[in-house]
DNA sequence: CATTGGCACTCGCTGGAGCGGAGTGCCAGA
DNA sequence: TCTGGCACTCCGCTCCAGCGAGTGCCAATG
């Protein structure tokens, strides 16, 4: 019963301190919620609850404050989840619908992701390791010029071009063509390389594969493992960063350094990818100290939400329940336009 | 004479101002230049710049602070051309040296010029409408769905699929192919575009085009004339706001919101493209107030420096000289690679 | 035993006073 | 035309007092 109460006390002091951005006191707290019970009684367990971790004061004789412990008991028991509402879903679905191609689709869902949780937006490329291959070609742009392109499931289009040593017959090419769609077409990234590499590692007695094949799947596999293009991500927003209020030097540069740092953001979102919902991080749970004042609200998208991650990176003081709400409902619409595609 | 020593005041105020954010006073400003006058000469002096609008005082008995039209004039004859410095030379080299696509060469030029300028620098994606068409091909990836894939001088590639009504016979699609490279290759976009649609609309007398090439035209015609990527930019070094120092709601926050706004950021470089020098914009010059304390250094790189623009954004207080220094070394850098390319 | 009202206490914030110092403008003299 | 001297301005800092929000503790109550 008490206990009961302990709880509502903290969320209803999440959601007061998320909202006026101050330290909340016994008095405002019983007058905005309506508990029945007296100042006296929720300072003894807002007392408690300090004891215990939950809260904290800035200083003696201030009101009290979540702790990045409080913050986690609230995202994981209290927080209500909050339905997208039908004004959110048609802001999503109006800004995504005129996409025309994966760039913008990506650039838009990093647009209305900032706009509807007004927080840095974070997305993620959709990663190269899980998609398929939709069709190869190869074209000669001149006998001994060929151009590869790849089609990806998710969108994506690699070309690369490669010299040959000698001249390439029309048939022969077409022949190539035909083999090497036969093994990849269809299959996951990793499956089609093996495919591929089979193609020029034959059992021993058949022929020998001809050069020309050997340079195109070299190529082609290279391209298929290079995780470079896994590593894009795009960030949208940053104007945001204007409301973080204070501590300028303490929160917002940490956080603008870990924007152009790739590698860390792509850290950051990946422990979201294919966990199938929305994963939150508070304050220092992660790995960077520096970025001790700061949450990032993540999921996963794509098939399996394994494709890649999107999100969003804001202070540890934000409102949760509607990011998070806000990036399973960009993470699904996007999956969705993904998978018509 | 005093005209002469004028002059170097204001210069020698700039430098001091900028190195050390506070404003000078006649008294430092003897003692760190040799200026081999008293500090009264010099307050008389200062007392005429301000008079002429070069300087202002941010209130009385307070030292002095160059305004717009004294940075304008610094910038326009007093300060000196600062050469790249060898170290800079090897830094951008080896950071550009190692990109292997053009969407490498951007983001690494992003990023150079941010570090050696300490400020955010802006990249635009080379335009399309001054590359040249390097290749058309046409490949049937089935026979009623072709895959139209156009190179272009500056590394760009782009592709478009599209549906036949009925089929294309291979003979058909290999003179389909050699009329339009004939038609396109070699060519400016806009005249490649021209060209192409001269073969859909023939002189009255020849026999009328096949459905199948006036949509291939059509389609082609159209990827010339997207200008959607024309709009591409690449920001980076926004850490670099983080040293912005104080008013940060007056700075920087219309700064951040600035380059969330590509049309803005374009406006900004635009006015440098194919200028054939490095631009400075100072302050209020533009059409931008909320930019007021803000300036850009940007110039064209690329062929006649048309290709697309680059260049950094920062306070009013920068270091010109260094900056247009490094700005003006990546544009040639950066058309150099793209030459070679 | 949980709850409540009362009460003393803490401590940050605000605003005004006072002071030091950097810098200026002006003037008379070289 | 330049220079030294001098009075003046005004910003920024510190100190101090008063205020008020908020707390912790305690004794009383159902």
């Amino acid at each position: 019963m008490q206990e009961d109460r302990r709880l509502a006390v903290l969320r209803a002091i999440v959601e007061d301190y998320v909202a006026t951005e101050e330290p909340v006191g016994s008095k405002a707290l019983v007058e905005r919620h309506h508990l029945n019970v007296s100042p006296a009684t929720i300072r003894n367990d807002m007392a408690a609850l300090e004891e215990e971790g939950y809260l904290a004061q800035p200083h003696t004789s201030a009101g009290r404050v979540p702790t990045d412990k409080g913050y986690r008991l609230f995202v994981d028991r209290l927080s209500t989840v909050k339905p997208t509402s039908s004004a959110e879903r048609r802001a999503i679905a109006t800004f995504l619908d005129g996409a025309v191609d994966l760039d913008d689709v990506v650039h838009r869902s990093v647009r209305v992701l900032a706009q509807l949780t007004r927080q840095v937006a974070v997305v993620q490329y959709p990663s190269l390791s899980h998609s398929t291959v939709r069709h190869v070609e190869i074209v000669a742009l001149t006998p001994t010029r060929l151009l590869l392109v790849l089609i990806l499931s998710s969108g994506r289009v690699e070309q690369r071009l490669i010299e040959l040593e000698g001249e390439l017959a029309e048939a022969d090419l077409a022949a190539l063509r035909s083999r090497v769609n036969l093994a990849a077409t269809g299959e996951v990234i990793a499956e089609a390389a093996a495919a591929l590499n089979a193609l020029i590692n034959p059992e021993p007695g058949s022929p020998a594969p001809s050069a020309v094949t050997v340079s195109v799947v070299d190529t082609l596999v290279d391209a298929m493992s290079d995780h470079r293009s896994d590593e894009r991500v795009v960030v949208g927003g940053t104007a945001n960063l204007a409301r973080f209020g204070d501590n300028f030097d303490t929160s917002v540069r940490p956080l603008l350094e870990a924007l152009e740092e790739q590698v860390v953001l792509l850290k950051l979102l990946g422990e979201a990818t294919g966990s199938g919902a929305v994963t939150v991080r508070i304050g220092a749970e992660g790995p960077y100290q520096e970025l001790a004042s700061t949450s990032v609200v993540a999921t996963g998208y794509g098939p399996d939400d394994a494709l890649a991650s999107l999100g969003i990176v804001g202070p540890t003081r934000m409102d949760y329940p509607g990011s998070m709400a806000a990036v399973r409902a960009v993470a699904r619409y996007m999956s969705r336009i993904l998978d018509e595609n």
